[in-house]
DNA sequence: AACCAGGACGTGA
DNA sequence: TCACGTCATGGT
């Protein structure tokens, strides 16, 4: 490319480019009245707003199932925890680990994953989503790095979709672009990518949130196995 | 019919 | 620290 981009800029050109994506998709929640955001696609002012707690622990819940796994497996997952009732914090607290496995078969990894949650919730039950407002982001984030079965990107991903943090997310595909328009090294590490975004970046939500979206849309379209997109916006 | 998706963990060097 | 194996369904 002959153009050397910012890492703002790639945000700029990225937005004109998709439009907005409405992170995180919400897809268990019909109403959009009292809630954050009706399900299924953006709309305006949905971002910054506080979820409710059932609207929270669906993207936590997400964010787990979709390590590694393509989200549309994830969605069935979601999908049959709550037609078979155990999509709410107080059934997940009770629901013995091999069940709750073989309710997220679709998403893979489902053993693992089972446990990942469980652990998830054994965490929520002695820091409520009620308590999270009085902790400092590097602190929570710390805390939830505890938790066996949440690595960077999934914190991160609940720390900016569930909790409203300033917490830039790092995936694959971030790594992968930022790297082929030099504006990172290949194989720079998690943190340093994260604090690249972060110091770049004026504290906005909608930007932290949007931009990850964008990267996740336009690896896909260019970055991915089999590639769809025909001419890369950012060459 | 391989190949891999919005990772994370355990292990050995 | 780091490279590598493991975990697994569903779509292409």
């Amino acid at each position: 490319m002959s153009i050397h981009y910012r890492i703002e800029d790639v945000f700029q050109r990225l937005m004109e480019h998709y439009g907005p994506q409405g992170w995180w998709p919400i897809v268990l929640t019909e109403d959009g009245k009292s809630t954050r955001r009706s399900a299924g696609g953006y709309h305006a002012g949905d971002y910054t707003y506080p979820h409710n707690d059932i609207q929270r622990l669906e993207i936590c819940l997400g964010a787990i199932l979709t390590q590694n796994t393509n989200w549309n497996n994830v969605v069935t997952a979601l999908k049959n925890l709550k037609s078979s009732g155990s999509f709410s914090f107080a059934k997940l607290v009770t629901i013995e680990e091999n069940d709750l496995a073989r309710q997220i078969k679709s998403a893979g990894y489902y053993n693992q994953k089972a446990g990942y949650i469980k652990n998830f919730i054994r965490y929520l039950k002695q820091n409520p989503f009620s308590h999270e407002k009085h902790q400092e982001t590097s602190i929570l984030r710390k805390n939830l790095l505890q938790i066996r079965g949440l690595g960077p990107e999934t914190v991160d991903c609940i720390l900016l979709y569930a909790f409203n943090r300033y917490s830039f997310v790092v995936d694959a595909y971030t790594q992968r672009i930022l790297g082929k328009l030099r504006i990172i090294e290949n194989n720079t590490k998690y943190e340093f990518v994260k604090e690249r975004f972060e110091s770049s970046l004026p504290k906005d939500l909608f930007i932290y949130q949007e931009y990850h979206a964008l990267l996740v849309e336009h690896g896909k379209r260019y970055y991915s196995r089999k590639p769809y997109g025909e001419g890369d916006p950012l060459f």
